[in-house]
DNA sequence: CAAGAGTTTGACCAAATGGTCAGGATCACG
DNA sequence: CGTGATCCTGACCATTTGGTCAAACTCTTG
């Protein structure tokens, strides 16, 4: 018998517990990183006692690799569906924009990968080195093919993701800065980041004559 | 009379200490946060005992400022010097490569500046939305102004300097996910970025007929 | 309603953490 | 060399932290 409750919930206790905690840890973790976050603080916004926190997960570091192998999957769907209809140049735009839209649905998300990639990512090495290299590999292969066909311009396939995932993220990572330097509240620069990002990879990749 | 030694090092050995533990700290702070990183760390890194350490430093808060208020001076230098000479785009170019190669020869502190960002920037907020609003405001209104003359394309500046915050400073906080995706090891890498983000922003900025 | 499963808690613990302090070691300099 | 200023340390402290545990409470279900 394990120590802690399992995996799967069998109560609805159960169900709204963990996912309370979940929620907690994503605020808290998102916020300070693993290292800065505290089981006090999670189970305070959880709005549960610590040892009842523990009941449900049996470490910090459970809760923390929970959230992010969770979000592994989510966090890459968009680039898994990359390419599977229309024009190139559109595909890649509208992928780019599809990250922008997570980027401001699910901050809290950006940030917990952020600080886990900034601080070293030393809870998914391996699943950057693995599943995520393996689909990047693919859909560069993917976009590569397209700038060989003449389809869009030639460019370098793995920095072009690499900057969409820079662009996008930023406006869920730095979003302090951005709010810090455009003084107009609200979500309304992210309309504006849309049309720019649209530019900016419309303009790279389409073919001048 | 301060607990704490003076702030202008007076002898060798407080020159030399002071230099280890900002050294040190920057590298705990850059890799942990603030309230990951810990001061017996950083006294281990710099060779010192805790005690010593607190010697030269009143706080593990005022070794942080330290850092963030020296680091912002020297990190908003290039854009500073954005616009002194040169056609636009070569300007605005030069200046996206100034800043990826800080993020090559520095990644400590982008590390350290992104982390203080990502966990809402609690102590350089201030300068945010102070001088360095101001300072963009500045460049933002330059950009504008080349633009309406014509001399490069119709783009929204702040964007604009946004994306190349994000793309150029992307290479030093995202470093492991950038290896671990590209598998050759050493900078080369930064080569390419160098000529991909060249592209990307002479593709956007260009006028063409 | 009885009883077992599931849930919650207060009290507790060892380790880690930021920080203090009195005194000793070392250095610079007249 | 002596002496005052600077530098360094071991011992110590209060608080915080991740985690445990036995006991109590509550919910479900026969």
């Amino acid at each position: 018998m394990d120590k802690a409750v399992s995996r799967t919930p069998r109560t609805r206790i159960q169900a709204r517990n963990r996912e309370a905690i979940l929620d907690a840890a994503l605020d808290v973790f998102s916020q300070h990183g693993f290292r800065g976050a505290t089981l006090d603080q999670i189970a305070e916004v959880a709005g549960l006692s610590k040892p009842n926190l523990l009941y449900y997960f049996p470490s910090k570091e459970a809760i923390h690799v929970r959230l992010l192998s969770g979000l592994m999957d989510s966090w890459l769907d968009p680039l898994r569906h990359l390419g599977d209809a229309g024009e190139p140049v559109d595909e890649i735009v509208a992928y780019a924009l599809r990250k922008l839209d997570m980027a401001r649905t699910l901050p809290r998300e950006s940030r917990l990968f952020a600080n886990e990639i900034v601080q070293g990512a030393p809870r998914v090495l391996d699943m950057i080195e693995g599943p995520l290299k393996t689909l990047v590999d693919d859909k560069a292969a993917l976009i590569g093919g397209w700038a060989q066909e003449g389809r869009i311009a030639p460019v370098d396939p793995h920095h072009l993701i690499f900057s969409i995932w820079a662009t996008t993220q930023h406006y869920a990572d730095f979003d302090v800065q951005v709010r810090g330097i455009l003084t107009p509240e609200g979500d309304a620069h992210f309309a504006e980041a849309a049309g720019f990002l649209t530019t900016l990879y419309t303009n790279l990749l389409t073919i001048r004559p």
